[in-house]
DNA sequence: TGTCATGATTACCT
DNA sequence: AGGTAATCATGACA
């Protein structure tokens, strides 16, 4: 009884076609696996009928089998009652007999066949099993993300759905990445370090190119454009050759604020993007570099285009690394968190 | 084949 | 609900 309700569910003893997907389906939510791999579903629903299909001739088989034999045997019996008496008790216990054995055929045949759906089950639906490293570009959206938002790698919901969007994968798989990433990198900073330099320069290329355009385009089309926040007479930041970027970058990467600490420097970009001044951790960066940072700031801050990225981002919630290498807004007065998200109600702003 | 990287799961926490 | 930490299971690579 079991094993039928089994099969039934599994879609492999239930009415035919869409049971199969539906329990594919369900099998899939209730894995918590991504359900938009219709590759590998629709693989897992032919190789289900399969089963399916041979489940029911082989079934069938039995069936006409059981027959037969029984006939066979009624026959045999018939012949017999010519030489002696025959009861019809006799009769009905060796049909019975031979229905028991069938049965029991049916049985082990309901068992495998469950079996075989398992099986099928656990290597198209289990998510550790089917395990794929994301596309490189994937991670690389993801990581850029990251590391640009180093101080508060807590994406929202809807920064969720758009990486997720980005990368082709699902929120969920969003999630489990950012957690993942953050666990990671807080347990072996010094690993991620080069990487880390890595992405946080391509995120300053990218702003320093987009501030640059800015700065162009005030210059030429709007020479009304209030330069008040933003005053290019930085000793060492000049943003208008690309020479100069770059050096801008090695100085605030290697040299200019003394030893370069990754957590901090990390930070050093997310103050670019975020920082209003009061959300700013000067303390884990040189005065020299918070002053290139200030003005990259001010530059970015012209930059219509480039909130969407960085510091006016929504989906953006700015929360500080805290003394002890969490990311927990220990340094973030509330006040300056974003109230389109923040890290869910673990570390929300009224727990302090 | 061993080892490391990495995505997913689980238990627990707030 | 969404976070961390530990762990599992698989992929990738030397």
């Amino acid at each position: 009884m079991r094993l039928d309700n089994m099969l039934l569910a599994e879609g492999v003893a239930g009415p035919e076609k869409g049971g199969g997907s539906a329990a594919a389906a369900a099998a899939a939510a209730a894995a918590g696996s991504p359900t938009d791999n219709s590759i590998e579903h629709s693989d897992y629903r032919a190789k289900l009928s399969q089963i399916r299909q041979i489940y029911h001739t082989e079934l069938e088989k039995y069936e006409q089998a059981c027959n037969e034999f029984t006939t066979h045997v009624m026959n045999l019996l018939r012949e017999q009652s010519r030489t002696r008496p025959i009861s019809p008790k006799e009769i009905e216990r060796m049909v019975s007999i031979i229905h028991r054995k069938f049965s029991s055929i049916q049985m082990q045949l309901k068992q495998s066949t469950c079996e075989a759906v398992m099986i099928l089950r656990s290597r198209f639906l289990d998510a550790r099993r089917k395990r794929r490293n994301f596309s490189k570009q994937a991670t690389e959206i993801l990581n850029e993300y990251f590391y640009s938002h180093l101080s508060n790698p807590y994406p929202s919901e809807e920064a969720k759905e758009e990486l997720a969007k980005k990368c082709s994968i699902t929120v969920s798989q969003v999630s489990n990445w950012f957690g993942n990433k953050r666990i990671r990198y807080k347990k072996n900073i010094g690993k991620f370090q080069e990487e880390a330099n890595l992405y946080a320069a391509k995120t300053a290329v990218t702003a320093a190119h987009a501030a640059a355009a800015a700065v162009q385009n005030s210059q030429t089309n709007s020479p009304t454009t209030p330069n008040s926040g933003f005053q290019m007479k930085d000793e060492e930041f000049q943003l208008d050759s690309a020479e100069n970027k770059n050096t801008l970058l090695t100085n605030m990467f290697t040299g200019s604020s003394g030893s370069f600490n990754l957590p901090n420097s990390g930070d050093l970009f997310m103050s670019m993007q975020n920082l209003n001044g009061d959300s700013y951790q000067g303390a884990q960066v040189g005065a020299n570099v918070q002053s290139q940072v200030d003005t990259l700031r001010h530059v970015i801050s012209q930059t219509a285009g480039y909130n969407d990225v960085l510091g006016g981002n929504p989906m953006y919630s700015p929360h500080g690394l805290n003394g002890n290498g969490g990311w927990q807004d220990a340094t973030t007065p509330s006040s300056v968190i974003s109230p389109t998200e923040g890290p869910g109600s673990v570390h929300s702003d009224t727990s302090n």
